[in-house]
DNA sequence: TGCTAAACGAGACGGTACGTCAGGTCTTGAT
DNA sequence: ATCAAGACCTGACGTACCGTCTCGTTTAGCA
């Protein structure tokens, strides 16, 4: 009997070699209902309160099975935040880079002021001890949107909106470290003003007239 | 009798009623042996090593006596950490405000690139569960650090260094959040080459000479 | 789907309602090695010595699964005791009633003069503070014990050896307090001699000739 | 220079070596307080609640200085019991020897009835783990009482009022034993209707008139 | 009257054991 | 082969008392 194996998601942290052909097919239904029911706890008793057996209870599931679908509870995290926030923070292409750039950043703001924050500070949070988190949340989704986000300021450069010689590595790190940053460390609220001003400030420099501007000015 | 109760370190998370004039000291000798220990597993071991009994254990010290000193695993990891790290990041008030900027942006990176990041990264992650740390974090770390940016920020100002209408709070994130972030999502090195080009980015600005500099600078 | 719950052990204290058709059964391995591990520290090391501690460890048991089993240390030392001492101490119920009675006294001074002694005197010991002890204590000892007494008393009751006008709860407590007494205060030895010289002088009396039989000779 | 030192209660557990000439002397209040302390917490919280710590705080007193006064906590309740009961329970040496016995026999059951049996009951427990109290018990308690009884019955043996050839040790425990095995057990009541039948049935035995005499009844 | 030495309260100290919780694995019978 | 249920071992948690100790403070008798 041939059996066919369909990998599912496959640079995901999570397992996925399901089988056709032999033995009782896994629930998609106790799939859901575990992603729900860790999203729940999360959201309504945060991270403390995600716990196996919490989910397990909630979900009317067994560790086992929640051991079968996912090898972390992080990789539960992971993929109800992926399948939840990914969607929401595309960019345009539609006008000036710095623009989009504005724009795509509002939205990733609000995403991270709301349910979706707490999610992704959780799993921050995660990564410092656990490195099949930290791969985890690098992989699907730092990188990934890095990706969309240099080609947007590769078109600034090449349209002469950006300074030519800008490492874009950088650059990135720049316009969303802060956002980031305010998200993990809460000393201040992740608003459009926020990221308005943050925008003006980074695109636009921080010096005066009075400087030296031979100095540091990288070519 | 009237009994001086004198309060020694009063916003910290530590546990700090010493009450003269009863009762056998707290051992100063205890104190310092659990800051070491628990610093010790961190370095050597990782976040997950150090647990309470591990302290305990390596320190000499039972478990109640440093529940008498500390409510918080964190509470300690956070007083080692400011104990151990605060002294060596600050300005130096001697040159141009973005030079003296971009050293002390370099002594942080270098700090966080060392054990400090490893034990700062343990530090906000652990805040994102637990509010005391949080509070911890922000009081003693963040804000004081920010403080001192400021006045350098100001005197860049007063001095028409930088630009006159920049929002000081957006600008220190701008400026030590992608650091943070580095530290934290550890996508790329944090190193002295980062910081001169974050320092040169931001401080410079993206754009270049195609950009409509009348949109969204603000007044 | 209906389930069939089967209580296995009606009236002891150990938890017991093990319930078919759902989860792992309960390892009579694990069980009867904490038994063991008990019985074996009560046996060489004393009562002190008896920890949930020692006991998981001697056992190769985690302290969960005792707690899973019974509520109490001395639910499981009740166990134990009842399990190997409850057999060696029966009636013949074969000769004249003063003499199955002299004999099985002194199976029980004998049995109480060992390891035995050592087990029933911590229960009566504990059970003056936990009344769940002195609960399996009376249910599953004295009383039932006692019912055998009472039988045999009844016999010879009916059949003229005793006194028709006995209070057979006062004649038990007059043939085996004693017994008792002298394990738990340890004030004398508790051998066949004392067996045997208290039998008769329960049996006989101890007023001499020139007491005044009417009084206190109840009807 | 010449010290003179008193020892107070020659052969109890307490520490007595009062030293006179030098120093603060025992603070007689803080003795007191602590037995009454230990008194109460037995009386209304039962043993368990007696802690050294709970000791203390009730009694307003460091630990330290209780361990000063004794080195036992059950050298406490010992104190405490002998303080409060021994006085109450001795004969009146004014009737029938049976008579006196019955009476003294109902005096310890009542007392037995009340808060001393938990206290005699405590100390019974703690004797089976602990040495020490086993010896205070059995010294202080259990042999001086035994004496009295031993006058009694001698007396009753000398007159012709009990029979001339008895045990004196296992009467005494045929007459008592069940007194404590009631209390110590709590199957049954310990009132004055079970020590009159105790006393009935002990004195003038349990045979009817159909045995033989002469098995057993020892020359 | 002032000295001295022990007792005092307070409470920190190193320990031991407690009873609970979660993690990750394994074992049932049923689907 | 997967499912729900739930037992299993491991290891850490935070707490309670133990008996000892170290403080600064009485408090009595001797000098």
């Amino acid at each position: 009997m041939d059996r066919i194996c369909i990998v599912i998601q496959a640079k995901t942290t999570r397992k996925v070699v399901q089988t056709l052909g032999a033995g009782r097919p896994r629930s998609t239904v106790a799939h859901q209902a575990i992603l729900n029911a860790a999203g729940e706890l999360l959201d309504k008793h945060g991270f403390r309160a995600v716990t196996m057996e919490a989910i397990a209870a909630r979900a009317g599931v067994s560790k086992a099975t929640i051991y079968r679908h996912w090898h972390n509870k992080a990789a539960i995290i992971t993929e109800r935040f992926l399948q939840q926030t990914a969607s929401t923070i595309g960019f345009l292409h539609s006008g000036p880079v710095s623009e989009d750039l504005r724009l795509q950043m509002r939205a990733l703001a609000r995403a991270f002021s709301g349910k979706s924050g707490r999610v992704i500070a959780a799993l921050v949070a995660e990564a410092q001890d656990d490195p099949t988190v930290a791969d985890a949340l690098l992989n699907h989704w730092i990188l990934i949107r890095r990706e969309d986000t240099r080609r947007v300021l590769q078109r600034g450069m090449d349209q002469g909106e950006l300074r030519a010689n800008l490492d874009l590595n950088v650059v990135m790190d720049a316009l969303y470290g802060p956002i980031y940053y305010r998200m993990l460390v809460r000393h201040l609220p992740l608003n459009d003003d926020f990221i308005d001003h943050l925008a003006d400030h980074v695109l636009n420099g921080l010096l005066g007239g009075a400087h030296h501007p031979s100095i540091h000015l990288m070519d």
